[in-house]
DNA sequence: GTGCATGCAAACGCTTTGCAGTCTG
DNA sequence: CAGACTGCAAAGCGTTTGCATGCAC
């Protein structure tokens, strides 16, 4: 049970319990792809992939279930620059940040203890409690398979 | 000379001249405004201050000004989590990162080496050079004067 | 059966652009 | 006076929502 994914599962069916949510074939089918592909998806890359198993599936619903995940606290919005909204799997308790490669679109996670120390020394110099925080890197990866990779995941930019 | 403003003012003649840009009456309304206001202004904000001076001035004016002020390397886009682009004059040479106020909406800048450092080596470690990055800390800010802030940046949320 | 969920299509909010008329250099 | 700039209005684009119908419980 170290699986992230059926702690997910189990997250989200206590969810659905707690507020009378029901369970649909397209709600399972959303929930089932999107643990699969495991992150960093688009709406419409999600989309894509639900209608590949069942295109009666219209946007609105995947757009509505990710939303459902997101109050679950099981899935995760992210917004980098692109103006489009992403969602990866929420790690339970832990946080982490992003690496974007401008090339080939790939997306690492990192995290690191030193610089959430630092953040908390910088925001009470400035007399804030810090709430949450955003950091993205965004590099060229210097791998030989990043065009590859870039065909793969069919990132924009 | 040590005023940003002023070295805003020339590297944008400058660039002016060397793209035959031609100087009209919005456009250096824009561009005053926009160093006077000090920053993180809306696009909205903007066209708002703009009009108290001179109604006549439409959005798409401020809209392709401002386009061209970050062209020009005098104003920087800024994306944070609200779906409208802020404009901030461009530091030269300098980087810094954001600190968000949640309550109030005000928007604090800081500049720390150290985070710099430790992303490089984050990076490398994922192969990746790093080309930008993006780091905003979001909190409660514990001012007294945090409400009075808030109704006079007229910040969402 | 009740009322939550779905799918469509329309509405939104912000950004971007085409075009006819205006003004700078 | 050529062509860059403006203002308007319309188009784009991703996201959000109203509503009639369908389906889970």
């Amino acid at each position: 049970m170290s699986d992230p994914r059926q702690a997910a599962r189990h997250r989200l069916a206590q969810f659905m319990e707690d507020k009378g949510k029901r369970n649909t074939r397209q709600r399972d089918l959303i929930v089932d792809i999107f643990l699969e592909a495991g992150g960093h998806l688009t709406l419409n890359e999600l989309l894509r992939l639900v209608q590949e198993r069942d295109d009666r599936v219209g946007f609105a619903t995947v757009y509505r279930t990710m939303k459902l995940l997101a109050e679950a606290g099981v899935a995760e919005e992210l917004r980098f620059g692109e103006g489009q909204t992403r969602y990866e799997l929420a790690h339970a308790d832990e946080h982490h940040d992003h690496l974007i490669c401008q090339t080939c679109g790939k997306i690492f996670e990192f995290e690191d203890d030193e610089v959430e120390a630092i953040q908390d020394r910088i925001a009470l110099r400035f007399g804030l409690k810090v709430t949450e925080h955003r950091h993205e890197i965004y590099g060229v990866c210097t791998k030989t398979d990043c065009e590859h990779l870039r065909a793969a995941t069919e990132l924009p930019q």
